[in-house]
DNA sequence: CGGTTAAAGTGAACGGTGTAAACATAGAGG
DNA sequence: CCTCTATGTTTACACCGTTCACTTTAACCG
């Protein structure tokens, strides 16, 4: 029935949640975006443990691989405005942080099964840009939110061959 | 310098441009999402001729195709709020209206290039899922936003080989 | 123990937003 | 000319992010 799932929550709801006045925030944060920031990095560390639990149940490999792209794109559905909100705001959220928990994982099984390493690093940015267009597709109602097609979708052997 | 570019217009900041009381809109859409909806369908007609040409211009067949997704992707970087909009916004934008010009385009090219039809669909959203992840991620400063880096995401022929 | 001090929370207020309601006006058609 | 409809306006409301001046809390130290 519905598109487009998940919207941001405003400073002041979170502030009635915890039940405090909204301009309490301001002392642990400087501005809206910096609390997002927070929320993001928190968002993408549990995006990151998920991946690799679900890769090492797969047992690794290209299996893992595999694995890693659907819960990236279940993650989506489970969570949409924390994934939205993941990527959404300012500066890519790790100034001088982690560059990326996400991104890390990825080029370190790309490089395992790609030959040389900048292939290894231009197969980790169409995999993560295919599970990222899948989720956003999805999110937005562009797509059946469908299992099977993601799984479909994310199959690399009949991708494009 | 910047991250996430492109943000949505207020109600008020279009009426005011246009020279006209915010309430005035309403005599024309019921509410913001209506207005946005309208905007959408503008950009994603635009999109779809843009996109028309420039495979056209390519000569058609999987140069034109490939061309397809490159003006996908450039299209998001030159007109982010409005690419942003296009895809954010409620119900898939049309509800009865033409089935996404842009998504009728990219079938009929894949159902040249594959065998049988279901596979053409398959190809068909694997190719809007990479052009429109790669889209999203360079909006949000991922990635750089880089043409050469488009035209090797976009390579087919590196795709997962 | 008392006093000082920094951290955390407060209410009021400002400009911004989307939207509803009641009212005004202009122009077309009889 | 008079009426009706399309279009516009002003005013008002609730919500938003944010600033400011003020109070509370609690920890530390002589």
């Amino acid at each position: 029935m519905e598109g487009q799932e998940g919207k941001a929550p405003s400073l002041r709801e979170l502030a009635r949640v915890v039940g405090v006045s909204p301009t309490a925030v301001y002392r642990h944060f400087p501005d809206k975006q910096a609390l997002d920031a927070a929320l993001a990095q928190e968002g993408l560390k549990l995006l990151a443990t998920e991946q690799q639990t679900a890769a090492a149940k797969a047992g690794g490999g290209s299996a893992g691989f595999a694995e890693t792209g659907r819960t990236y794109v279940r993650f989506a559905l489970a969570h949409p405005a924390l994934f939205r909100l993941m990527f959404t705001q300012g500066h890519p959220v790790a100034d001088s942080d982690r560059p990326d928990e996400a991104r890390a994982l990825l080029t370190a099984y790309t490089q395992a099964l790609a030959s040389n390493p900048e292939r290894a690093e231009t197969l980790a940015l169409q995999a993560w840009s295919i599970a990222h267009g899948i989720a956003m597709l999805m999110l937005d109602g562009r797509i059946p939110t469908d299992d099977a097609l993601i799984d479909r979708l994310l199959n690399t052997e009949n991708l494009f061959s």
